[in-house]
DNA sequence: TCTGAATGATGAACATCTTAACATTTCGTA
DNA sequence: TACGAAATGTTAAGATGTTCATCATTCAGA
């Protein structure tokens, strides 16, 4: 009757309600200033390390290349972030925030601080840096072409020399 | 210099990068057979537990209604699922999986075991069933309504009567 | 029985994700 | 110096997420 399959443990789903659970405490509030996850994420970015190229702003905002240029399109038109070619090698592209995206992410930061601080109590700040210690191990999984890479004996990688 | 804040963990960020770093060993299976990762979620999901609601499958699978009526469209017209009325209560709509479904999901599902086995084995059994745990519990977080409820004394929540 | 609230799904509008293809610019090197 | 490879963004197309409005159906109660 119940084929509970042996090794099904669903982590990613998990992981993505988890997230769900989480969001819930910050959606309403990023909502009511009218911007979305991923605007808040560059803002703080920007704010927290001043600017800096396109490309370092998706990797650490975790948001693809094709996204991210829609994303900052209409940052720059809400007037949240300025953007501009860096001079030496034109192919990359500067994002900054600008003064009234500095205000704002100044406004916000310590509501979804307040926010935190409620998930924090009701989780508990011992299981929290637990998780999140493990969370962190878990992103430095090898990629999967890396993982069959280290499985063959030799390694395909390249060489640092 | 650096300004770190004193709070500002990033759980959500956290919860992101992890995810993403598991699916990138589910991702190109699913690709090779033309599925979606909700695609992928619902057939499993209709394939232990058999025919349900929508409502149900939009719960258990994490997608939104809105969503899930378009991707249901979709799978239909793949030949993966079928859609019908409730007879009781035409309101509502039963969705099962289709006989091709069903192969396809028996053909992807030892695939889908071994990529898991693989993460469990880079990132370890005792460490992975951990997480499993806190994810499960971090879940279960009060809504932030239930939240506000809880800490005014007088319960808003509809009596049970 | 009739009406208004509640329920389940869909429609609409916009933002984002995902993959692949392109364009531009830069760099290494013959 | 000119050519091809690499690096960086952008376009394009389709699928999904997110919020709000709407439609059809059911249910509760006067």
């Amino acid at each position: 009757m119940d084929q509970h399959l042996p090794h099904q443990h669903r982590l990613p789903q998990h992981l993505l309600r988890a997230r769900e659970a989480v969001m819930a405490y910050f959606r309403p509030l990023l909502n009511g200033f009218g911007l979305t996850e991923q605007q808040w994420r560059i803002m703080r970015l920007l704010d927290d390390r001043g600017e800096m190229e396109a490309g370092m702003v998706a990797d650490l905002a975790c948001i693809l290349s094709p996204s991210l240029t829609g994303i900052l399109v209409r940052m720059e038109k809400a007037g949240l972030i300025h953007r501009r070619k860096d001079k030496t090698d034109s192919r990359r592209l500067i994002v900054s925030l600008s003064d009234s995206g500095r205000a704002l992410t100044h406004q916000i930061s310590p509501l979804s601080a307040a926010c935190y601080q409620q998930i924090e109590q009701h989780f508990g700040e011992a299981k929290l840096s637990q998780l999140l210690q493990l969370l962190a191990e878990l992103e430095q999984l090898p990629t999967p072409s890396q993982a069959s890479e280290t499985a063959s004996s030799n390694g395909e990688s390249e060489p640092d020399a």
